[in-house]
DNA sequence: CTGTTAGCGCCTTCAA
DNA sequence: TTGAAGGCGCTAACAG
């Protein structure tokens, strides 16, 4: 591949002179200027970053570690984040940590010396461990936490999250005010931090609404459509099956409205679902779900501004932001039948 | 941060020295080799990727550039292609180019200047621009292609893809096998590559069964929900309405369901209903959908050994898989109703 | 307006 | 078993 010295060879002049073509960074006379441009274009001479990298410290990458770009709330975000840095010019590199603190550490050590200028960090359910949490606040690489505290990270890490909780509080209260009384919430694993959030939600409506919650209109289990599934199942198999149910993310939403159906339970009929999330096919479901909108893609674009003022060393408080979800009403929500 | 010579002042040795500890790339004492490693750790010192690539001209990262991270197929290959580079400790930078030739070009551009090692380069249904071609078939980078030609790119360029045309033929010939005559086919655009190459699959099973395609029972439209339930709806306001419909892909399918039960039309009862991806919803869709599954982290796994193959330089001939789907057989289709 | 020079951090002959 | 030195490709003083 050619490099900048054959270039200036090949068009008489000085290396210098080529980067500053090149660069823009002192004035060039416009003969030689058009010479050098010439000679880059017939030789298709690519300039090389790591070797301008090397000198200015500065990658103009940004890594993006996720628990699994496949899940769509994280795919959306990765969008964000991309969509994001490439108009400032920026490359992201992805990771897949799949939870496992190894798995992180490696990815992490791997960024770290390849001189990310920072790093979008959306951690899971499980903590960091040790090393993880020693390179992390090293203060090697600026970090943004994407919705997740982290444990061990330190607290004051720039953050942006959405609003779980108010999510949770949304759907409950949308079914609520719709006249439900029994309403029931299938929430994901006991340590996913976000159905914790979204789970308090519902708790923080009902409690509004005068109402105790029933330990019995409780399910966990996995955050997926199984999960919905099975847990709708056991809901709907109770004496006093309740009239309505918030799955904590949609895809539980689509598990609990194909339990109904599997159960002969009309939906909205017999039973409301509500989701969170709206992911693309949630309004296509079968009906068409309920469910909290939330601003997955906005989320991306905040932490990456947020991150690159910080690589950019511009002071500005520490962020703690908590993005809102919106509730969108489609079919799958209605008011309890009479008796 | 802490460089190769800080650590070789502190532990007394030159940083040839340290430089063969870290690589163990030749005999040093064992105090020695110890000094050195305590000095590394306690400075916590990484090494500098850039400045050892610069030597070696070797990147260790490659770039995949996907038309959108969020479609459910690019990212269960995006994350083939992540998990297999990084089992042999490359990184990847992802980019999106929403078939955009410009912001393509842009993308590749950035990439080369970063003189990643290899390209998996996932085209849309857009052909490249002049600009693209050129970059690509300049040999800069080894390329492969993963699931679609790309026009103005070397036609012996390494590909892997989804038998498309096998995915479109095994869907429809469950629908004849189930009794089905009139069967109608939802295509996405006329000019995506693989819908078009599905619905050629579909016409082969028809041909073989010896059935003429009837013109007023192929639908082109957007390849998503939205348009698979537009020409559901139209394909069900037929005065002659198939008794089965065979979706290209997933999203469609899902969105035909969601039309049929507008229409009061009870699936598989009056119709039956195949997609093609296998998402993670259609198991859960109401009814479970037939579909059929492809094999996206296998592709993207394949993908990437074989760009690893020639960025090592490995002679091989050149490669042109399709691998091949597999029918899973749901709800969603039945044998048609009798009259 | 242009060229010379000294590194950026690392690897790798070549010598000792 | 170890060190010295040159150079990867580029940028940025410093001179002219």
């Amino acid at each position: 591949m050619a490099t900048m010295k054959q270039v200036a060879e090949r068009a008489g002049v000085s290396t210098s002179t080529v980067s500053h073509v090149i660069n823009k960074t002192r004035a060039v006379s416009e003969d030689v200027r058009q010479r050098v441009l010439a000679v880059i274009d017939e030789m298709g001479y690519i300039p090389n970053a790591m070797a301008r990298s090397l000198k200015n410290d500065k990658t103009r990458t940004i890594g993006v570690s996720v628990p699994d770009n496949t899940h769509a709330a994280m795919a959306e975000l990765l969008r964000g984040i991309e969509d994001t840095a490439f108009a400032v010019g920026y490359n992201i590199m992805l990771c897949n940590g799949y939870e496992d603190p190894q798995r992180q550490v490696a990815h992490l050590r791997s960024l770290i010396e390849k001189r990310i200028d920072g790093l979008v960090l959306v951690a899971g359910a499980a903590r960091a461990n040790e090393e993880l949490a020693a390179l992390l606040s090293s203060g090697r690489v600026p970090v943004v936490l994407a919705d997740h505290a982290v444990a061990g990270v330190d607290a004051a890490t720039d953050f942006v999250g959405l609003d779980h909780e108010a999510t949770g509080y949304l759907a409950t209260r949308h079914l609520l005010e719709l006249g439900h009384r029994r309403i029931a919430c299938v929430a994901g694993g006991e340590h996913e931090p976000s159905g914790q959030e979204r789970l308090a939600g519902y708790r923080r409506a009902l409690a509004e609404a005068g109402l105790a919650p029933d330990p019995g209109l409780l399910v966990h289990g996995s955050a997926d459509c199984q999960g919905g599934h099975d847990a709708a199942r056991r809901l709907l198999a109770l004496e006093q099956p309740p009239s309505a149910l918030f799955a904590c993310n949609d895809l539980m939403a689509l598990g609990a409205l194909c339990a109904a159906r599997e159960a002969g339970v009309e939906v909205p009929a017999a039973l409301s679902v509500v989701g969170g999330d709206d992911l693309g096919v949630a309004a296509f479901a079968t009906p068409r779900l309920t469910t909290v909108a939330q601003p997955n893609h906005e989320m991306g674009r905040q932490l990456t501004e947020l991150l690159l003022q910080r690589i950019r060393g511009e002071p500005a408080p520490r962020s703690h932001a908590r993005l809102q979800g919106r509730l969108v009403v489609r079919h799958s929500s209605a008011a309890p039948q009479a008796h």
